[in-house]
DNA sequence: ACCAATTAAATGTATATACATATTTTGTCT
DNA sequence: AGACAAAATATGTATATACATTTAATTGGT
């Protein structure tokens, strides 16, 4: 079996440079803070992106969350499971997007442990606005041309054990 | 110009089913979220590495970072400068590490709107000590053979623009 | 030498994460 | 039914991030 890698046409500054570290130990040692510099790399963006209309993407991302169930409502242990940081505290996070009118929030008839909480037609015409331009920044933020995304993503997918 | 890509062996859960996400949009969107999601994945068994020794992940970069330069003292805006996330609090980091010893300031002579940061032999013995554990997780929690975490860097180098 | 602009670090405040604990409700076993 | 375990959510606290502002020291121009 042989493979052929992705000929890179340039060069982007590499991670050590940006760091200013001389060298790593090894590319799984590299790759661990690879991936650290990258998330940072893309938040600040993010931040950047949400922060005009008064949201962070935690919120977005549950809202989308949300649309995804509706007209039915979905409840916070729910939430949390899907959320893309499975340790970031749904219940909370409910409670801002509530308090900005994004979402609603009832008991749960059949569970009274439960809440059920959905989104409101503020809260679709927010992701509405949003939609294309967070496509086009997921575009922009990403210097990667198709083939070289997806294997990407066949990557990141593959080294979660 | 043709490409092979590497051949998966077998298949983690893919990130679509993680989150319970039909599908994406196109791969850009999908690998915005991907890198989230696996940011998460990673910080979350970093914690769990680091608890016990009493320091965070974002303190022992820190630490790093000032073994690098030893035994010369860095400055805060050195520091802040090579650390992973560029929006964290190098001056805030550095003030938990000396509350535990592991590091120390003092007045840089030379210009004194400045702070020179080194650290102590405490904090080297704290590196030393968890060098091999930390580079045996990094290979551990990668679940890639050594072409793919070096495809999987030369791709994270490239994206960033 | 003087003043304005710049730089380095610290601080203030809001949000989010990490994790332990508490509270209420439900399910199960006897 | 009563007791106890489990589940869903909320809360408490420490840490970290994001970003604006403050304070002190230095630099550069005149």
């Amino acid at each position: 079996m042989y493979t052929h890698y992705i000929q890179l046409t340039y060069m982007s500054m590499k991670l050590e440079d940006a760091i200013q570290q001389k060298a790593f130990k090894d590319p799984y040692n590299k790759a661990v803070v690879n991936i650290l510099y990258t998330h940072s790399y893309l938040v600040t963006r993010q931040n950047r992106l949400f922060k005009p209309h008064d949201i962070s993407p935690e919120q977005y991302n549950v809202l989308r969350i949300l649309r995804g169930q509706d007209p039915k409502p979905t409840t916070v242990s729910s939430i949390q499971e899907r959320m893309l940081n499975k340790m970031s505290n749904a219940s909370r996070l409910v409670e801002k997007l509530k308090q900005k009118g994004l979402v609603e929030r009832k008991e749960c008839p059949s569970d009274r442990r439960q809440v059920d909480v959905s989104i409101t037609s503020k809260g679709l015409e927010l992701l509405e606005l949003l939609e294309e331009e967070i496509s086009q920044f997921n575009h922009q933020v990403i210097g990667l041309t198709q083939e070289e995304v997806e294997q990407l993503n066949l990557l990141l997918d593959k080294m979660r054990v």
